[in-house]
DNA sequence: CTGAAAGCGCTTACAG
DNA sequence: CTGAAAGCGCTTACAG
């Protein structure tokens, strides 16, 4: 039952303020920039009636003067991988949670991440993190150049300027491929992912090496693509071939949810005659139907530590790019065989 | 191998551009504007003089000066549920390619929509699409009267001002309703969602109301939350109860795979002893270890139309608000029992 | 502690 | 077809 009901579209200025509560315009704009040095009272009088006018600082104009957006562009896609959604979502909170907004875009099959660029450095973002897909090193070289740091999460690119936040993929591989020779398994498969990422790369580096030292040769490699088709189709090869492997190591967790299926389907029976591990620990893998035993990939702290690296860099564009490594951790459940 | 290494972080304006170029500032924003009166030798030099230096017009200065930033505010969250990522994914490849530029915001469990807008008003987005939650009719108001068109997805809010695209959701229960019954079916259950969504109301509505036409009242409901978690709780406890039902609807497809699991879990066969029938499409859903029946929400049309509705707000403010209902489809696979 | 004024990088009537 | 200039709504040295 207010006195004042606002029809107006008009969007109040700190013009309007100022002029409402008898200072100048500087000062309303001082007032909402928390500058120290100023009176109680004037700051008081500025707070009410900017309230009553329902103002709010253009953050738009705020920019331009800044030179200063606040605003990271997040370039994220696969959403049918349930691992980038939680990222995706836990990035936008906490860059929110600390004053940052988040604009987004997505990488299509058709628009590459390159072909984005020019729109995400129009918005004069103010630093970028590339969820997925991966800049070419000339784009990466280019944002670099106009002082825009980049953090790439879940992959990496030495020398290309970006700085870096993964799992440290090579380690958890070689765990698993420890605890499987360990628990007794003797014929091992790895389903690979798309082979042209570095998350990939590692885990099946990491796997078959630690698989060498322990003087394990026997082990398939069968394509994937992070998929779950692709895991079905891999471990419905696997397991109707000649010598079926006892243990199938994939390159993450919704391909380990397809060869998990594919064994289902076959009546192979997990964790007896098969053990699964995945990479993830994406929320479906607790589910009951599938119960599945993944390295955990430390999300918490790899946004973190993203965050942290970023806006240091948007803080200071001098400081050197960095790629940090965070190890994950086995996660026991029941479609492996391992020893405890 | 280029001669003009540009090492420099300072970045390049039209004033720069117009002097290299030998003409004004005003020419060199026409050119980028695409105003048709300019001469093509002129247009055509300023655009050289652009590439050589790397020029990109700065949107937010545009912004401030068109009074339109061409960013659409997106409030998602649930990310947990494998509907949202591929909505959200889908809205932000449209947007773009239409022009538009997504800020995201996520309401947590914390953040409550409400708190949100401040921030993302402060922006000056041109609309706003709500995913999930729901703006309080207050805020909805607040928003309108800026000026902001808003347009609910997947809910609706009637009288709130705000436009709403969702699936004929009654229509979808009923139709559920229609094919359990006539496949014979005879001792019913419903599974909820969160009981304060207009999702699930009307979902529940349109199932009942055509079981009592049908004069089946025979219908048990459990509560649950739109989770895969409680899916599979609420199915348990109708499996182990001492009249279990040949068929349970569920308020949407997780809750409809927990389902299926708990069935799994219990020995409970199906479809033989047991229909479960779920709401949305999701990919798992046609997983093999599920292969679940469900009603697919028109998910490129509702967003096309969500899309739409709000441009042709942002055009013209005083269009008035638009509820839209689109009609799902059934889609038969092999968790449910249906006559064909 | 506060104000007047320049400036952020564009767009766009207004002239010519 | 093109330029000079005002204006978008802020911030922030510079004075006082």
């Amino acid at each position: 039952m207010s006195q004042t009901k606002m029809i107006t579209t008009k969007r109040v200025t700190s013009h309007e303020v100022a002029q409402q509560a008898g200072v100048s315009q500087s000062t309303v704009s001082r007032v909402f920039s928390r500058d120290t040095r100023l009176s109680k009272t004037t700051s008081e009088r500025v707070m009410r009636v900017a309230g009553e006018l329902g103002y709010k600082p253009n953050a738009i104009a705020r920019s331009l003067s800044t030179q200063r957006t606040q605003i990271i562009g997040v370039v994220a896609s696969y959403m049918t991988n349930p691992f980038f959604p939680v990222v995706l979502e836990a990035f936008t909170q906490r860059l929110h949670e600390l004053g940052w907004r988040v604009l987004l875009f997505t990488a299509g099959k058709s628009n590459d991440v390159d072909v984005l660029l020019p729109d995400v450095l129009a918005y004069q973002v103010d630093g970028l993190i590339i969820v997925t897909a991966t800049l070419s090193s000339q784009m990466t070289r280019e944002v670099l150049q106009r002082g825009i740091p980049v953090v790439l999460f879940n992959r990496y690119a030495p020398g290309s300027g970006a700085s870096a936040v993964s799992c440290a993929n090579d380690e958890g591989g070689r765990m698993v491929a420890d605890e499987l020779v360990r628990a007794g398994h003797t014929r091992f498969a790895y389903i690979t992912g798309r082979p042209d990422t570095s998350t990939n790369v590692d885990r099946q580096k990491g796997f078959l090496e630690r698989l060498a030292e322990l003087k394990v040769t026997d082990c398939l490699i069968e394509p994937g693509d992070f998929t779950y088709e692709a895991g079905f189709a891999a471990a419905q090869r696997l397991l109707t071939s000649s010598r079926p492997p006892d243990a199938i190591f994939c390159a993450n967790d919704i391909t380990a949810l397809g060869a998990l299926d594919a064994a289902r389907k076959l009546k192979v029976s997990v964790p007896n005659e098969l053990s699964v591990i995945g990479f993830d620990d994406i929320p479906m893998g607790q589910w009951a139907a599938y119960d599945l035993t993944t390295v955990r990939q430390p999300l918490e702290d790899m946004i973190e530590a993203s965050i942290e690296l970023l806006l240091e860099r948007v803080e200071n564009t001098d400081l050197a790019s960095v790629l940090q490594f965070l190890p994950g951790t086995l996660v026991r459940r029941g479609s492996a065989r391992l020893s405890p």
